[in-house]
DNA sequence: ATTTATGCAAATCGTTTGCAAACCT
DNA sequence: AGGTTTGCAAACGATTTGCATAAAT
């Protein structure tokens, strides 16, 4: 467990004044495993660490800006790294068959394009962007094998 | 009540083998109303239904292509009539603060960009894309107020 | 008449919380 | 020691569901 983001993230905790103890860096370690959101469920099977815990940690982590949230059309949470820990940005591909998320990148001239909506956006004063999401939904390759079949 | 999407509503209700009922026509013309997506809640209060009814009934609306679901930042699903009735192609501003989900548009240049990076995805076999998100997650004027209060 | 929708109240289930024991500094 | 985190089990709350009645065709 020496990723590059380890110290990034040992910093933000630090910041709010919260530890790092071994059950924030298991679920660290697990999120930084997986390349695509988790649900708590996974986490918790993975991490082993008991669920309200897993919870509690998830939350402290959210409000440390090491971790975030994802919807997916189901109805459980999804979480990763925070992008600006893993500088990896990218969006999120949302399976309406199964819930589950998968990450894909878009061309740079596409992501230029949203930065400056959201910047003219929050020049008009009404709407302070802090974050895009552009997500695709629709099926997954094992869902239109199923719905096909 | 004579909306000139009320006719597309009735007609994918009898594709589906389900009744225009006082209930469901309520549920339209309160979402027909809004100019931004309303929680389950907002609807039983205007709409004057029993929250099970409300609920059931949006999901027949929902299965039959009339009602959209969206998800914001906090425990809310919320609704809106689907795009094709209104003709009405649109985004979401959602605030981080409140929850609250207010409509927008982006310019067609950028949409076309979406639709083509959905195009590409979809070819491609891996994913099949059948609608796209394009959100902004940050604070309304609201929110920004009480922020900076 | 028969099928389907409604409202009420109870159940469901992901998530949150109270509390006592274990942990860190 | 003093404060924080943990795990368990119970509570929470948005949404769903069972069932008897009312409405629609």
């Amino acid at each position: 467990m020496s990723e590059p983001f380890e110290a990034l993230v040992r910093a933000r905790l630090q910041d709010a004044d919260q530890r790092y103890t071994t059950g924030r860096q298991a679920l660290v370690k697990v999120l930084g495993g997986a390349q695509r959101p988790l649900t708590a469920a996974e986490i918790v099977e993975v991490g082993d660490l008991a669920q309200s815990s897993a919870y509690r940690n998830l939350a402290v982590l959210e409000a440390c800006g090491v971790v975030h949230r994802v919807s997916s059309t189901d109805e459980f949470a999804r979480f990763e790294l925070a992008e600006d820990l893993t500088d990896h940005h990218h969006h999120h591909l949302i399976c309406a068959g199964c819930g589950d998320v998968a990450d894909f990148t878009v061309p740079d001239r596409l992501e230029s394009m949203l930065a400056e909506v959201a910047a003219e956006l929050t020049a008009s004063g009404d709407f302070a962007v802090e974050d895009h999401r552009f997500d695709l939904v629709g099926r997954c390759r094992d869902c239109q094998a199923r719905a096909s079949a």
